[in-house]
DNA sequence: GTTAGCATGTAAGGAGTTACATGATTTT
DNA sequence: AAAATCATGTAACTCCTTACATGCTAAC
């Protein structure tokens, strides 16, 4: 009888992250926040009330978020829950921002981990970019390995398609290689100079 | 006291389709139907036994697969399970194969359809490409009017991921076109012309 | 006065992964 | 004889969506 011990994979939950690195700029309420995450995470990938709540539920029972309730001089009047970081919940952005896990290599985890570089040390931005770019060769390098074996089995259409697949990895590691060579040529002086910000105030 | 009445979305699950439509090309056990779903579906995204089993037993409890027990002739002796098409399963897999739904036309779902192209006929495979190209367009536009309306709130990072989503978006609707051309320019004789592929037996 | 958009939530379910458990066969 | 790889499966869990439920506010 053996009994069955798990270890919890400590996945870091990417919506939680990015939840938090929106609230860095400022409290939202949740309605704001999806269309903040939506816009940066991209208009394709929607992400539904559904998630959401109870995300923002765990952040504030982990005491990362604190609700400020209406925030005044709005126009609406109530019922808007109004979600601010707090000390902890900074701590804890900084800390997932600048130690990437494993999970800062596949798609949705660099996405999420670039759309917040600029609060990234330069140091580690450099250890993202050449990480995707390595993961990246090697998913090219199977499938390349893939489609010579499997040439004359598959029909045009598979083929096409993994072409297509490919070209496509190769345009971003030409692309993350750009980005790298920028980081590499940044100003040496401190070690996390922000990126130059358009700012439309002060 | 509502009484909760759920439709069940009838979901077409990918992976069953997907299946069928490998062992449509001959007898598989678990293990191999994997390494051939992988090689299709992209190396990037294995596919876990977790999963697979589970489906397999699906599709055989639906009567669209059944066991055939282990191949005479291969070196192994016992303990594979092989399963091949049933009748049932090979209308199964032509019906989904031919009448696209609208989860033909995001990423998993149309490189899915795409996948077995040369088992749909032309005039639906023409309305699967097209359908993913306007599906394109329309993020397209998304993007674009997102980018205009934050450009200055947003840092550099960001817009130049932005930028990349867009470029890729851009190309894979001039990699359609192509599709869509050749489609249009193939031999009108029949409507369910298979395209070429180069056979190495017969 | 009704439609459209703003706003917050919950319950059920879908589609997968990871970790566990087991054993046969092949290669070194 | 050990290690690698082939092979099959289950239980728990994760992260997400859909559908449901509710109500406010602005515009036409």
């Amino acid at each position: 009888m053996a009994i069955y011990r798990r270890q919890v994979a400590a996945r870091t939950d990417l919506l939680e992250f990015a939840s938090l690195g929106v609230l860095a700029a400022g409290p939202l309420h949740g309605y704001a926040l999806r269309k903040s995450l939506t816009e940066i995470l991209g208009p394709f990938r929607a992400l539904s009330y559904g998630s959401l709540y109870p995300c923002l539920r765990r952040l504030q029972d982990r005491g990362w978020i604190e609700q400020l309730g209406a925030v005044p001089g709005t126009t609406t009047k109530r019922a808007r829950v109004v979600y601010a970081l707090t000390g902890d919940g900074k701590d804890a952005f900084a800390e997932w921002a600048n130690q990437p896990g494993s999970d800062a290599w596949d798609d949705e985890g660099f996405a999420t981990r670039l759309a917040f570089f600029s609060r990234t040390e330069a140091s580690v931005r450099l250890r993202i970019l050449e990480g995707r770019r390595s993961r990246l060769e090697e998913q090219l390098a199977l499938m390349r390995e893939s489609m010579k074996r499997g040439r004359d089995r598959m029909d045009t259409f598979l083929l096409q398609m993994q072409e297509h697949g490919v070209e496509g990895a190769e345009r971003e590691v030409s692309w993350l290689n750009s980005l790298i060579l920028a980081e590499r040529n940044l100003p040496k002086v401190g070690t996390s100079i922000p990126p130059k910000v358009k700012r439309s105030k002060k």
